[in-house]
DNA sequence: TGCGATCCTAAACGTCTGTATGATCCGCTC
DNA sequence: GAGCGGATCATACAGACGTTTAGGATCGCA
């Protein structure tokens, strides 16, 4: 349970937050404090695990990590939420960190990598940048994912034909191809143009496209 | 030198090519006969004047910049190429370089950041991968260099008429948009498909993809 | 065993597309 | 002024598309 409540007016759910972790609880309470300053939602943690017990809210969002943690280092947390598929901009601050462990964290997609003493602007544009690389980030997932729940309704048939298609065959060159009659095609690019919502061929052209699909890179067909 | 004509039989002109700029000339030398050694074109610079002299081939290849160039620095240099619309991956090596220069480096795009004295091999390691970015970057500009030519060919009536048919518009919606009988509709869209080379809508409408063609609604670009 | 989902097909009809053929008009160039 | 490219439109026709109506077949599951 997180009895944490703070504004129960509003619903709050929209806000982007910010998420500290840092062993010094200094480090902490001051980064709060200024993240707050600015009107900022925080949550700050002292170590990495305690972080991964937080359900990640779906807001725009990004972690300020200390290169060194506690535990693991910082470098290896990065790769770590990469590996369980946590995608959340990242922001490293250091106070004695190299240029090696830098380029590692860039390379990784890290939005910036401060040294200690940072200037609280820097901190702040930092975070700026980061809340609007999720914020992109969750609208295209967001598509996305809407997009493969229609895709998902399709019957295997069905995204077979919407991948012929999309490549630009006509129907009855698709009945030839999958062995059908052309009426049948028909039927089934009926079917899709529902299910998907498309309004028209560039449309479904343009959702393929999105989702990846090709002659190639489809489906494994029965 | 520009004498140089290593072998006469083969074109040369598809091999990938190292671009080093370094005031230290045994520093030159060293990557030179590194990069040779696996069997790279190397070209070297005592500064990044020289090197905007030479017209850049049409070929994969990468650059290597010490952070501190005779007058302009290393990171200097890198937004000018930027800004000068000179696109190559660039490589960065240092002997006292620090974190907010490599993250400068970093977020303009670096391929890496490498501290002196380095390991061959992560020289090598990283112009591979420039290389091979750059490669990719080139065959995707050639695409749509191809495809802009196309493009060009198009009268102004017709890339109208080409953005809405793309759109997803019938033939009727479109002539009703602009003004126009159907049949002329029908004979742009004719004439598109015939210069663009499309072999299906769903091809042109790849193609509008690629060129950031919408009814103003485009892709963001910048 | 019956129901529903999936898949297949046919006939029919109306709409949309694509390509001729032929023609007029405009603006520009040689 | 003749020629040319661009734009426009008409008529006509063949082919492609999309939907409806009306079946029939298979399979899994309640």
């Amino acid at each position: 349970m997180t009895g944490r409540q703070a504004s129960p007016s509003l619903a709050g759910a929209e806000d982007p937050i910010v998420f500290v972790i840092d062993d010094d609880s200094s480090v902490r309470e001051a980064l709060s404090s200024l993240f707050r300053s600015v009107g900022l939602r925080v949550e700050a943690f002292g170590s990495a695990h305690e972080f991964l017990q937080l359900k990640l809210p779906n807001v725009p969002s990004c972690l300020i990590l200390d290169i060194r943690l506690p535990r693991v280092s910082g470098l290896d947390f990065q790769a770590e939420l990469a590996k369980a598929d946590i995608h959340i901009p990242v922001i490293f601050m250091t106070g004695h960190g190299d240029i090696p462990m830098t380029v590692r964290a860039m390379k990784a997609g890290a939005v910036d990598f401060l040294t200690k003493p940072f200037r609280d602007q820097d901190m702040l544009d930092a975070v700026t940048a980061a809340i609007e690389r999720d914020r992109n980030s969750r609208d295209e997932a967001k598509v996305l994912s809407n997009l493969h729940e229609l895709f998902a309704t399709l019957t295997p048939r069905e995204r077979q034909v919407m991948a012929l298609v999309t490549t630009g065959l006509m129907n009855k060159q698709i009945a030839a191809e999958i062995g059908l009659a052309e009426i049948t095609v028909k039927i089934h690019r009926g079917h899709i143009m529902r299910k998907m919502g498309a309004k028209s061929l560039p449309d479904l052209v343009r959702m393929a496209e999105l989702l990846g699909i090709g002659p190639a890179s489809g489906q494994p067909q029965t």
